[in-house]
DNA sequence: TATACTATGGTCAAAGATAGTCAGACGGGA
DNA sequence: TCCCGTCTGACTATCTTTGACCATAGTATA
């Protein structure tokens, strides 16, 4: 299992049902993963952004930390956001893919619904060149 | 916790709803403290400033003092002065969410909204390069 | 009154403590 | 083999804490 899964799954452990929000300690953290701490900052911005509906928070300087708060939107606000702002002008598959998978993962859309939009965005089934 | 957070929160104990101003001696607080009594005055530049509502009097010499009076504004006040005065023609990241956080605080805005603010005023929501 | 001494508070730069950024190395799968 | 996602390390940014030196007010004394 890749380092930056390991991390992320750790984090979710400790945002909980009725904990949705968690302050760490960068340095901490990455001594206890044996790692550089750059590289949490790499899971927080590949599986914490706000597309993934979470906001980070943090201080640098003594004392400082990074808080990791889950943002809790109604399933029309956030189908809203992810096809408003993600997409945009244009969007990349492997983009459309990840956006997808997240719409079923939030249930959004269901499994099959999500399974018919993949293979609609699939390279296959666009009449362009890649 | 910071010792800057508990000078901050000890303070704020002291100015309750029916004393809006406080008056206290430098070097007396710091003894408390067991720090430098330079470090109060970083506490009252960073947590007691206009723009966090607050106004300090002091006086040097034998006998010589710091009084912290809270300012009283109405919600409508406060939203005009921090917008117009504070962020002007421009204002980054950091400031706008300190910014968000006191109108929170402040009650002129909900936790909800300061949230989507946050969100809106993140680096990842503006389709700009920094 | 003028001067000196004492008691306060103010400023600022440096050191310490964290977190952020970014370019490049690395490595596994198509 | 090439590309993309991972991972690292050097460098940067920000916040906190301290200490040396400065400024001001009150009091004692010549």
């Amino acid at each position: 299992m890749r380092l930056s899964d390991s991390i992320e799954s750790f984090i979710k452990t400790l945002l909980t049902q009725e904990e949705p929000e968690v302050e760490l300690k960068r340095n901490e953290l990455a001594e206890y993963f044996g790692c550089a701490p750059s590289q949490i900052n790499y899971v927080l911005a590949t599986r914490f952004s706000p597309d993934h509906g979470y906001i980070i928070e943090s201080r640098r300087g003594g004392g400082g930390y990074i808080r990791i708060v889950r943002v809790v939107q109604t399933g029309a606000q956030r189908l809203m956001y992810l096809t408003n702002e993600r997409i945009g002008e244009a969007i990349s598959e492997a983009e459309a893919v990840r956006l997808i998978h997240q719409l079923v993962e939030q249930g959004l859309v269901s499994l099959a619904e999500g399974e018919i939009m993949r293979a609609a965005v699939s390279a296959q089934a666009m009449a362009i060149p890649i």
